[in-house]
DNA sequence: TTAAAAAATGTTAACGGTTACAAAAAAATA
DNA sequence: TATTTTTTTGTAACCGTTAACATTTTTTAA
């Protein structure tokens, strides 16, 4: 591993000359740049990020903190911010804390601990709890960009999708379409698990439904849990017409006990992911534009750190886009 | 932030005994160290990484570099790799190349430019071009591990399961059941891709049956593709009794043809992913053992890591599980 | 009680960059 | 040509650790 002092000695200049080759921030003559450039590429150099990062107290890595990200949502997004802050020549630690609020302080503190110079966050950062103390004590240190999830507390930006509104309007499609009993299932209530579920419940009030608590249940984010449930309600004759979930995959579970007794109502997942297509029928979702949230963020984040924080929304909704597919189509109203 | 200096300023002691505390490498006094420690707390300090990692040549970072986070075959594999390392104390750089080799070049590049401590390389780090020179250079820096592919190089480590031999007992599964035709769809031939196209034809060969050309089918790694495939080859009326695929997302594909069609056959997915248990009907497929080769090569890599080399067998192989589900069973031989 | 050995602590030079400030060289002006 | 201004380059301090080596303190042995 060469040095900005083997350079330096190799075209008889001083460090900092070579340094300033690297930075290109003063001048620096036209000759002996390429001098200098043309060391650096023959000892095929590359400067040391440890000493980079000691001055500078930076060396431009981002972290990325999320649940989990074997699950398809996370994974998806989490691949978008890599590869808008990739290019933009950011590095990604990624964090995976799992559910649990203590580990998911533990990962943060982690990051921190690495000088990152910001933090993404995808996910609800909190659970059933509102307690986001260690995200305030954060955002203290370093920006803090959220997608799906909003936080109003200094230095946190949002960047989040209105799912409340696409719950809402399910439920209008429903109704409107005479399926009026809906099960609602759902998982953590996160703060965007908060927000389908007060979009669903809005949805009911706004045509007239009744809330019934035997059909608003939590299950459990796996495939098994909400068919087991969907296929003891069946069991126990409990009236329902449609189901509507607040992920995908557990809409395919729900399906999946279904279509294991030839019932066919509509289903409605909720993030679309690769899994809606993959079920069969191929499942309805609500998007929420990870496509746009995440190259969203990854902008504003770049704005942040160029200091351009004035100029930098702290809040950016964008509304959901419903993805009809065959578990149920707004077709169903005409065809009917 | 408070710095080794603060620290040894409030006990009034040296910075040397507070490195010493820190690292917890030679002898300090009872009392000395719990007072370090308390003015620790106090202070809040966390040790700056970037100067430790000057001294040291190690920020105790390990690259994570796959083709896409966003597949659910290299999710679960980031996912578990993450958790293994977090547990031992090591920070992940995650980098998605996707499938360029000139951009899994940079992408390596990028990562030993921030001196990582070793790089995990998931999924193969070459295509069709057995071109392995950059992984070979890259070795000579830090160590290796690379996970489903398996490479011969010095201080490169492999953990594999032999999909071969998984490919190659579906074929005969099969074939014992009177499937004596089977389309084989296949997408990259990276290494494991060329092992699953190996191990397919050893079966046909095996069990004494042709290779026909239009029955070993190239495809994108999509739903679309593989499912546009099937509807021409059964609009071509081009005979096949079962579909064997190189991973579950085109057998899924490839299956929705058949469903669309109330055709029924044997299709059998590959990777075992979330998806297969997600289709309609649910998918039969190779497990590749994710759940056992990343542990081991988080194990691999702590022992390289700490040093013992020689100990660490550059090779390590587990044999496929075959996951029986709806869509083919064993029992079906008994059925009959 | 003193000398020797062991344990605890301190001093200081790396590690490899960045950057404020100083100095030298080149260009512009008188 | 001498002087001023501008451009280019160099010097050296600093960032916060680690660790080799030196020194002091404590313990043990004589």
């Amino acid at each position: 591993m060469s040095t900005i002092y083997d350079i330096a000695n190799a075209c008889g200049v001083s460090i900092a000359t070579v340094s300033r080759v690297l930075n290109g921030s003063s001048k620096v003559s036209p000759k002996t740049r390429e001098k200098v450039l043309a060391a650096m590429r023959e000892q095929n150099y590359s400067p040391n990020p440890f000493a980079r990062g000691l001055g500078l107290d930076s060396m431009k890595m981002i972290g990325i903190l999320c649940t989990d990200v074997s699950d398809a949502f996370f994974a998806k997004a989490v691949s978008l911010v890599e590869h808008g802050l990739r290019k933009r020549g950011l590095d990604v630690i990624l964090g995976c804390s799992g559910t649990e609020l203590s580990e998911k302080k533990k990962y943060l503190q982690l990051l921190l601990n690495k000088h990152v110079d910001a933090i993404i966050l995808i996910g609800s950062p909190f659970r059933e709890t509102n307690d986001n103390s260690h995200l305030e004590a954060a955002a203290r240190q370093v920006p803090i960009v959220t997608i799906n999830s909003l936080i109003d507390l200094p230095n946190v930006y949002s960047v989040d999708c209105d799912v409340s509104s696409g719950m809402k309007q399910v439920v209008e499609l429903l109704a409107a379409d005479g399926y009026t009993s809906i099960l609602y299932l759902y998982d953590q209530l996160t703060y965007s698990g908060q927000q389908k579920l007060q979009g669903h419940r809005e949805g009911l009030a706004e045509c007239g439904l009744p809330e019934q608590p035997e059909l608003i249940r939590r299950v459990e984010r796996t495939l098994g849990e909400p068919q087991g449930l969907v296929e003891k309600l069946l069991d126990d004759k409990v009236p329902f017409s449609a189901i509507v979930t607040s992920e995908d995959l557990i809409a395919i579970g729900a399906q999946k006990a279904l279509v294991a007794r030839g019932i066919r109502m509509p289903v409605i997942g909720c993030n679309n992911s690769i899994l809606a297509e993959c079920s069969t029928p191929s499942l309805t979702s609500i998007d929420n534009r990870l496509d746009i949230l995440c190259p969203t963020a990854v902008k504003l984040l770049t704005k942040i750190l160029n200091g351009e924080k004035e100029s930098a929304p702290s809040q950016t909704i964008f509304p959901p886009l419903l993805v009809f597919r065959d578990s149920f189509t707004v077709k169903n109203t005409v065809d009917k």
